[in-house]
DNA sequence: ATAGTAAGTAGCAAATCAAAACTAACTGAC
DNA sequence: GTCAGTTAGTTTTGATTTGCTACTTACTAT
């Protein structure tokens, strides 16, 4: 069979084509912890589960878009970064009709999470409820081992905190993504060339202030 | 609007539902260089152009079901390595109607290759012929980031060569990937834990003969 | 035997990493 | 004021890994 015969016997089949959605999985740090925006589903299937906010696919939208969308209807969100995460596809993951779910993992500093909707909230993404809608929890997992190894070698990590922070602050959510301590003389060597400081000082604490730094625009290097 | 009065005004609606497809881009090492597997394409769009080798996902497969069925219809390849890589979305990326595509990557020793069906052929992949159909240009490229990005990390080299090879030959596997040379003294410390001698040895060069290995099953350590 | 060639090993300096110990700057209790 | 408590930030040291060179080994072909 030929393309266009599989494509015309395709059209003229009974079965209906797959939906496209997208899922996102927006993580944020928060009370000490890595946490993901869940909504409660008000209708079948999972009614009374979290799931994560998604959309489906419009006619004339890109996927990176969809998910975008997504993030802004349902938590007020706008220019985040958001990255794809991996598509699922199992027939039958939706019990109501065939949805390929190409899902998204996306980061923000907690300052600028507004008020959320009713029915949405931050979950901690290490103690998440049981069960999930779908197969969210196997998205959420996926998303939390791909920041985990992206987190060391990318800039990744300054998408979780706000624009101006300090060093225990950055160390802490390396930490937190990793899942283990790091040495704070080792972290500041390694990320020196990627910050710079803004001459401000954190107040008000009881100890030692620490210096407010913002990240650096373009490293130098590459220009060779 | 909710979830379900939008599926319902989606089903209702007179826009088709996208298409969801799958791409391979399977890579194999031949003289000595890096290739891809390409089919020349008949029927328009894209006729006589070169295109990676698909398949429409069928009602009751899985995204990985229809990425092996692809690379078994198209190269006669059955269990290789096969992994996922992205997914395109753009409207208009097919100027016939919309179509998702879900692409994967695949890796496969040369010696498992058997004869390729006609118009179907293996091309380098650092030197492709140019313009590919689609935007299967932009896969390809994806495909060799993500693969160097994992060759010094896990195992996928190994999927290049047959069962028992040399150190010579992994370690020109690795080369290839990553475009530079290694020292080979580091590279065999580097990879002593993951292999094991067969005991056997090359025999008919005009040099020294090289042990023969093959990859050790499962390394001890991570028994903790 | 000797030359040619590629396989495989040894060793060292430089760079990076893990780890501990140290100093600095603030608050609050005395 | 001074001292304890606390966290910020720096210095230093030893271990490990990397970049690189030089060497030895084992084969074939003259």
């Amino acid at each position: 069979m030929t393309e266009e015969e599989f494509l015309a016997a395709y059209d003229a089949s009974a079965y209906p084509r797959p939906s496209v959605a997208v899922d996102a999985v927006l993580f944020t740090i928060r009370d000490d912890a890595l946490q993901v925006l869940l909504t409660r589903r008000q209708a079948h299937p999972f009614a009374g589960l979290l799931s994560l906010p998604g959309a489906f696919v419009g006619p004339e939208e890109t996927l990176d878009g969809a998910a975008q969308r997504a993030l802004r209807e349902k938590a007020g969100l706008q220019d985040i970064f958001l990255e794809q995460l991996y598509t699922w596809g199992d027939p039958g993951r939706d019990p109501r009709l065939r949805v390929i779910s190409v899902s998204y993992y996306a980061l923000v500093p907690e300052d600028r999470i507004g008020p959320l909707p009713e029915g949405t909230a931050l979950y901690p993404a290490h103690a998440l409820p049981t069960p999930l809608a779908f197969d969210h929890a196997g998205i959420i997992r996926l998303g939390l081992e791909r920041l985990r190894g992206k987190v060391s070698y990318t800039d990744i990590a300054f998408s979780l905190v706000p624009e101006e922070f300090t060093l225990p602050q950055l160390q802490r959510v390396h930490e937190l993504l990793l899942g283990q301590p790091l040495y704070k003389a080792n972290f500041r060597k390694k990320i020196a060339g990627r910050i710079e400081e803004t001459g401000k000082f954190t107040s008000g604490g009881k100890h030692r202030p620490s210096r407010i730094y913002r990240k650096r625009a373009l490293p130098a290097e590459p220009l060779l």
